[in-house]
DNA sequence: CGGTTCCTTGAGGATGATCAACGAGGGTGG
DNA sequence: CCACCCTCGTTGATCATCCTCAAGGAACCG
């Protein structure tokens, strides 16, 4: 949880709830509120002139999103969705500013929130950029994963979500998967995915 | 220029000359330092398993690199070499945190800086996912373009660092490049490239 | 039970990677 | 001043891989 709740009612926050599918903002929009997940899920994606999309990222309960943009008065870079049926509370952008000002804990939480979203944008490009469809798929599903070690778990992304945020196409995930769990990579269960 | 130089020489920084191709800090290191530029360049970048390099960016004159570990207590994702000869002012890490602390302007445009690269990276891997040689080139081009608006610059970069960069490999940015040429979206003069 | 949404498979084509040479320029030392 | 070396740029041929297009099939939900 990134800041309190009670904290941004005070300072006249106000909850949404977004429908699956519905639009939070748009790419090129600008940037008016602080953003944060009280409970469901959102995703950040861009999509081509081909209507092909990729997504920038996943966000779920407790965490922000949208951020970079108010500090810095630049439009968004990409578009945010509800993933779910999603609650949000939603705070103006001179409002954040100012509580960044009063509490330097609150600011300090932020630069790490910002430095370990670098951090794992470092890590993804790398990952990307590494051509072979099993290593890209295989990058994704460790930063998705709940328990980090341990036993397989449920992958609950369809093909084609995989397809968006690897850059692939759905076939093309469809078959790197069948041949990775021949390989014993993962495991497939009833059309089902478990790494 | 992010921190003042006398403040950092006050808290015991130390400045240190980098030779073209040193290596300042390596790829799964860990980070102990603040790095600011004095003069120069830097490149980060990471190497996989057969030589190829991905290029994360380029860094330089009062820029710093490699910060994000400092905050998180992570290792770093990317190997900073001297691209050019470089003179450096290196602070401990303690020391850095505690300026933070006690400067909480400085804290600030760290946020802000956090927050731009955050930015850059989201529009760089929308870019480079677009498939396309051209496509992530122009991108490429873009971002180290000096004067925003105006006429065509020379590029300083060699076909091999375009590719670093790109994710391509040198023969597909040579070939790109001179489809570009006669395409009139770039101009090749005497090997040197003009955007 | 009908309609979505998601998954799957095959065939064919496009494109970037790979491999192998060679060319061109710039700097250095004899 | 010239020969040599080293880095960078260039080209062609071939290959592997992923994309595209097309057509169904399976699962899920109201």
């Amino acid at each position: 949880m990134l800041i309190d709740l009670d904290l941004l009612y005070t300072w006249g926050a106000v909850a949404k709830e977004y429908k699956k599918g519905e639009i939070i903002f748009e790419e090129e929009g600008i940037a008016n509120f602080y953003y944060q997940i009280i409970d469901g899920c959102v995703k950040m994606f861009n999509t081509n002139d081909k209507g092909k999309e990729f997504t920038q990222g996943y966000f779920f309960n407790g965490q922000s999103f949208g951020e970079p943009p108010l500090f810095i008065d630049e439009r968004y870079p990409s578009t945010a969705m509800a993933f779910h049926d999603t609650t949000i509370i939603k705070l103006s952008k001179d409002k954040l500013i100012r509580i960044l000002d009063e509490y330097p804990s609150i600011q300090k939480q932020f630069l790490n929130l910002m430095a370990r979203r670098i951090y794992s944008k470092a890590k993804t490009s790398k990952d990307i950029i590494n051509q072979n469809p099993a290593f890209r798929i295989i990058a994704f599903f460790n930063t998705s994963k709940k328990n980090k070690e341990g036993e397989k778990e449920l992958i609950t992304y369809t093909r084609q979500e995989i397809a968006n945020f690897t850059g692939l196409r759905v076939e093309t995930v469809i078959r790197a998967l069948s041949r990775m769990n021949t390989e014993k990579k993962i495991e497939i269960k009833n059309h089902k995915i478990y790494y």
